[in-house]
DNA sequence: ACAAAAGTGTTCTCCATACACCCATGT
DNA sequence: ACATGGGTGTATGGAGAACACTTTTGT
């Protein structure tokens, strides 16, 4: 229970009565998060997305998404609508942008905060993603969504991209373990373009945060790929010592 | 009148009765926009910051806020938070992050998203920003302030390097003719380090997007420096033509 | 003459880019 | 033997960083 929460409830009593008058004039709003989850396979980039079967518009495409509770902020909120689709905690997720357009959810005024999550599509919970009639689509397929969704999954990528150049933030689509062929086309991906084998090999090991697990993956050749690991820790302790370069350039 | 607003008139009607079965049981919440507004003059990088002289919070310090009104969306909130309080209109803003945590206004639950402006500071409405005790404090001044403000600023701070170091932003900061060292006090007081001239004009100048008026000021020396102002032009069908390099590089 | 700010060029280093061949293995 | 994907090194160009002196003019 953070301090806020015993500060809130001791000066809310002073309030109690002012804050009728300060505030009880102004508009109310719903409050919606949405979720634009990324995952990643041989076959792309790829959207975690609802073909809605509930109302409003059910039948159509859109984010995950929820609404706010007043017991929470929204990074929580955030938090719960992906676990209660994915049945995933821990995700990288990170806030992307409000949308407030008038008239935009016809239902009600919504305010809706965009969130976007970039997560392992090897791992999570199968049931609950079908229970939401959701499924993975490739980032250059992705339907007509309702409200402005497809507007906020074009900002997302752009700042995907954006973190995927200046941090290492593309791990988080990948496995705990997994090849270099397989990170160069994550890369590539996100990038839209390609990518020259050895310049990106010899960027990514002049970084020294890859662990070279020994292990190697055969599914995609005979010779076999080495299966690395991100080094965190090491990768802290280069952020603490001021290391401030462009993870990755194109 | 945008083509929604009339959408958003028909699909109302359906979606009366049902929208009270869809959202009815979700939270209401308070919407507040807070404005982080820049400016800079030889002293350094300043921020507009009220001496709050109603209520809540009388006598503290806090950015310039209101709440969102049903009627229009965050940006639209921002820009009249702006012009109430500067008298300015067409000031560069962008959306920061929206702030969201239980109990940081005590006097209700709100949802605040965070706007921060660039703006010139010899430009302003005297009258309108006293009448609201506001005043220009410098970055390394700012004093505490009401609720998450003070984290609002450090995003701010955060942000307005990134996008000075990707656009040439600043250019906002200034007034429209200005001059090179001027720009680089600038440039050195946003990043918070000090700038080699001659590299730093070099740069410039290499960009191309500076007009020489041929007219000094005198104001800061015997020998004069000569009044520059930025071709936007120029700069807009650089990006059309895919530039794609950092505007400024620390 | 001198103080005070404006203005100017060169060298070095490092990083991004372009580019072609060998390796391991299953068939 | 060969097809398939994994793995490696070198040469070049361009941009950032370091660095010192001349110009102008008011006093």
């Amino acid at each position: 229970m953070p301090y806020n929460y015993f500060f809130a409830c001791f000066v809310k009593k002073f309030y109690e009565v002012e804050s009728i008058r300060y505030y009880e004039q102004e508009a109310d709003f719903k409050v919606a998060v949405d979720c634009i989850i990324f995952g990643f396979d041989e076959e792309g980039l790829k959207l975690l997305l609802l073909k809605r079967n509930f109302e409003p518009c059910k039948g159509e495409w859109s984010l995950m998404g929820g609404f706010l509770r007043a017991d929470e902020n929204l990074d929580q909120a955030a938090e719960r609508v992906l676990r209660d689709c994915t049945g995933l905690e821990k995700v990288y997720m990170e806030q992307l942008m409000t949308f407030s357009d008038v008239g935009c959810d016809p239902g009600a005024r919504v305010v809706s905060a965009a969130y976007f999550a970039l997560m392992d599509i090897r791992n999570y919970d199968k049931e609950a993603v079908s229970s939401y009639n959701a499924a993975w689509v490739l980032l250059e397929q992705v339907p007509p969504l309702i409200f402005d969704h497809n507007q906020m999954v074009t900002k997302a990528l752009g700042r995907l991209r954006r973190r995927a150049t200046n941090c290492p933030v593309g791990f988080n689509l990948l496995p705990q373990e997994f090849t270099l062929p397989s990170l160069q086309m994550l890369y590539e991906a996100i990038f839209g373009c390609e990518i020259d084998k050895r310049n990106f090999r010899k960027k990514i090991h002049s970084m020294n945060i890859l662990i070279n697990t020994g292990k190697k993956d055969y599914s995609t050749s005979k010779k076999g790929a080495y299966l690395y690991s991100f080094d965190e820790e090491k990768y802290n302790s280069m952020l603490e010592n001021g290391y401030n370069q462009n993870f990755f350039n194109i």
